[in-house]
DNA sequence: TTGTAAGCGTTATCAC
DNA sequence: GTGATAACGCTTACAA
């Protein structure tokens, strides 16, 4: 017997033993037609007083659950939005799921989760699925995928989607992602206050949209040798690497810029392993504030944001554009520089 | 126009430039019954070789999708799983979802992610929703629900639940928590080592069972005064307040066992604000090792574990529950000490 | 080996 | 105001 002939039968048990209401259970009770029954309790107008309380009292006393399957299947409608991160588990896209998916709650719509980890090809497979499963919108923080593909799966679908974070030049109804560009040149700025003049970028993921604006914005604003720009991804270990590179070098650099609290963390532990001082002999600043940022030593000169925002903000477009046929729209969320002490500053 | 009859409207327009590929379509062109189409895809074993390609080949050239609604209104399985938490923004919850995500993937079940906010009544919608949604099972860290409470909502249904780190006793078909007696016992025994007599506590919501099993064997192991007992919630703020508190205190402890990261760290901000150095006059330890805990200042001696295990176990005991009836089982996830500096070690 | 037909639990349409 | 009835898109007895 295979298992899904021993998950109906076991359901078929159950379903005996533990009878659910139906509509027509319901409608019975009342002694009225289904469809009355369903106007009743989807607070139809043009009903007589008397039949909605019945309906209602009938359903209430038989602890009636309308089934969110055979309405979906009938209006078209799940409520239920599609949400796609590269990983869960980092501190940035839980965030961000958090503020999503209260938003989304407050409007009524559920989220379904797929964690990509960090490869398009189960970005992909994830789309799919969600796709399947008819999914009213989709929010998406795209760890690479190409516009062709993206636009091959989701688009003839017309699923209302919006980016966050990784997101995709002009495609989707909206996206949210962080003002990059500001962000990049506070940390600059701050650095040659400081006096530096060589300063070097830990870049992060370049298939990531993130990760190219920081860079980008970083060529535009400080005229650096290639060997001080490290390309790699965002993880402790690659920022680790990274900084031991940078710290071998000669002429060294004097400053350093980490596209992520990850890399900053991983730096960090390269220079201590060379016993290498910050900010003293070498300064630090970050693009993302971790929480625990001033409890660091040093403590981290860093340029931070409302994570949650990020997820809100995407949440908010994604119900507009479920709502209604919109224009595409493009949000920063705004970041800020927080003084401390590894750039140099007293703290 | 209502909302719905506004979004009704829009998917039809959509649907008719678009139209969608049925069972029904796949079956005309490829010249067979609707049933014969559903065996050939479902991989149903008594059919005709070639009938079976016909079917795949026109599936293909449709590019059609399955629709899971029709499929598990059907079937009464949603392969789809739900997910809930206190916060998922908290590194914990989101190492343990991503775990969890991880396993269920690979079984075929989706997630469906509601995050309670701390908050049992939210909590306590959040099921009836998933239940609505007929999810083929629950994954649940409660933030203190009553086990009636559990019971009357989600027992009749008799939908499998496995709980994890926040459980009710003998509720659900099983659960998954740290092994938090062996964890404190570390702890203690560290600190006794260390020659400390006066040893106090950070304990952690007394409604979630992680904090109720901390603070048992704490006072199974320790003979504190009750004011060396702190009890407060999870966040870095309590963890200020009340490590202000036992710093005031006099005759004050000489060492704490903070019961999470975020105490240790509210800890660690009180004592800096009042002058106070760890370890020289004060030690700490922690229960729960955060990723950056050999960065901070002093490094943090603390139990550590592998979260995103808890999430994978739960998801394995879940699976087996909704496969097939199944003993209600307990699985504990082993910690273990890791010796760093904030205890007076030489790290 | 394949087709017919019933039905999963709702809601939209069209009568009355 | 309310009720019949036909979908929604699929799976599965049962019949052929």
């Amino acid at each position: 017997m295979t298992l899904r002939q021993r998950v109906w039968q076991r359901r078929n048990r159950l379903r005996n033993r533990f009878p659910k209401a139906t509509l027509a259970d319901v409608a019975e009770r009342a002694g009225v037609s289904t469809s009355t029954a369903s106007r009743a309790l989807n607070g139809y107008a043009g009903l007589a007083p008397a039949t909605r309380e019945a309906v209602v009292l009938a359903a209430a006393t038989l602890n009636f659950r309308p089934s969110a399957l055979a309405r979906s299947l009938r209006t078209r409608q799940t409520f239920t939005v599609g949400f796609v991160v590269p990983d869960v588990s980092s501190p940035f896209y839980a965030a961000a799921l958090r503020g999503a998916q209260r938003k989304l709650e407050q409007s009524g719509y559920r989220v379904m989760l797929m964690d990509a980890d960090q490869d398009v090809d189960r970005e992909l497979a994830a789309l799919q699925t969600l796709l399947n499963h008819q999914v009213d919108g989709l929010l998406i923080a795209t760890a690479g995928m190409a516009r062709t593909t993206f636009e091959d799966t989701v688009s003839s679908h017309e699923t209302p989607t919006v980016f966050f974070d990784g997101v995709i030049d002009g495609a989707g109804q909206g996206a949210v992602t962080l003002d990059n560009d500001r962000g990049i040149r506070l940390l600059v700025d701050h650095l040659v206050d400081h006096g530096h003049e060589r300063i070097a970028l830990l870049a992060g993921s370049q298939r990531e949209s993130a990760g190219v604006e920081r860079l980008r914005t970083f060529r535009e604003a400080v005229d650096a040798a290639p060997r001080y720009v490290k390309l790699c991804e965002w993880s402790i270990e690659d920022g680790r690497r990274a900084g031991h590179e940078l710290l071998e070098d000669s002429p060294r650099a004097t400053a350093v810029i980490a596209s992520s609290a990850e890399l900053a963390l991983g730096f960090m532990a390269a220079a201590a392993a060379r016993g290498v001082r910050i900010p003293d002999e070498f300064a630090l600043v970050v693009f993302d504030d971790p929480y625990f940022g001033d409890l660091l030593e040093p403590s981290l000169t860093a340029v931070g944001y409302d994570t949650s925002l990020v997820g809100e903000q995407a949440a908010d477009l994604l119900v507009n554009a479920m709502q209604s046929t919109v224009e595409r729209r493009a949000v920063r969320v705004p970041v800020t520089l927080v003084r401390r002490r590894s750039c140099g500053c007293d703290g």
